[in-house]
DNA sequence: CCGAACCAGTTGCAGTTCGCAATCGGTTCA
DNA sequence: TGAACCGATTGCGAACTGCAACTGGTTCGG
């Protein structure tokens, strides 16, 4: 036993963990973006999360095993971080959780693609890329041939982008 | 349009809605629990919210279309909360995060059986469930002949209850 | 018909967290 | 060698949180 927790109900300590406006943001980025390591995290981040709370929720994400750091070998002061096995299955509940913001609330349609295919791929697909981010965060090989669905998401993201600008006219 | 927002991701819209330590459980009490008012959200909270959070947060979640209130027939004073459609959607997100914390977390027994279903039931169950919701909070009739599901989980809840009382002997 | 319990909140207050901007000491790159 | 980059840290005002007491009205039991 550890910690004082509010209640044993399975949603309130997923909440304990994840109930809050950046923690899942950053995983997120960590899963979809594959941004790995402090400075990834804080200039790419599309809602401008501040350095401070980047700092704090790196540390908190990490005490509570979420995820791990480690040095990277190339950058001597660059910091690797990677998901853990219990960060990586939540890729189900974020697929349900992009599925359902896309559905009510006012999502931006370049920002949506990645939603919409990964609620259309469904399990299969989440299954998919859970081996493939255990291949990048834990190092474990997947299955030779299947294809990388973080590949697939970027590039249709980046053809929605690509449209979108040559809707709109680009400035 | 309406607000201003960090970003249109589908995933940051969602947590600007839903990504605190409270609204959730609203949701889940009044979805599991069948609270429907302030008091029995307020007293029968396995966590103890407090009443000032939870007033601002039901003003909050229905001015986000998230619930309704309707004077209740039966009690003058007594303020009916319904679900919306969209927060009944939220079965599937729920279900998966329980499902999460079951497996990663230091659940309760009692609690995690509910979880614990809903997880073995998956999409079929899930439906079933938001049918029956409708039906209570919505007052749309759902296609005779299907059992309740939330008596379903109560039952095994409260079964799991006595069971573990039995087992450890009652104070 | 009267008092107790119950109803949905509100208020005041202290402590914590948040978001922002500036900054730090060290590292890498040109 | 100097500029850019690295993971942070600090200071500050504003916002949010949690607790306890309280309000004005309603319902229920005897």
């Amino acid at each position: 036993m550890s910690a004082d927790h509010r209640s044993g109900c399975p949603i309130n300590l997923s909440l304990e963990v994840l109930g809050d406006k950046w923690s899942l943001l950053i995983i997120r980025d960590m899963m979809f973006g594959n941004r790995r390591h402090f400075r990834a995290l804080l200039t790419d981040s599309e809602e401008g999360i501040a350095s401070n709370i980047l700092a704090d929720r790196l540390t908190r994400l990490t005490d509570l095993g979420m995820i791990t750091s480690a040095p990277d070998p190339s950058h001597k002061q660059r910091i690797l971080l990677s998901l853990t096995e219990p960060a990586i299955q939540l890729v189900p509940v974020l697929a349900h959780l992009g599925a359902w913001g896309r559905r009510h609330l006012p999502v931006t349609r370049e920002l949506a693609i990645r939603a919409e295919l990964l609620e259309r791929g469904g399990q299969p697909l989440w299954d998919d890329f859970m081996d493939e981010l255990r291949e990048l965060h834990l190092g474990i090989a997947r299955p030779a041939g299947t294809p990388s669905v973080l590949d697939g998401l970027t590039e249709a993201y980046l053809a929605e982008l690509k449209a979108d600008r040559g809707a709109a006219g680009v400035t």
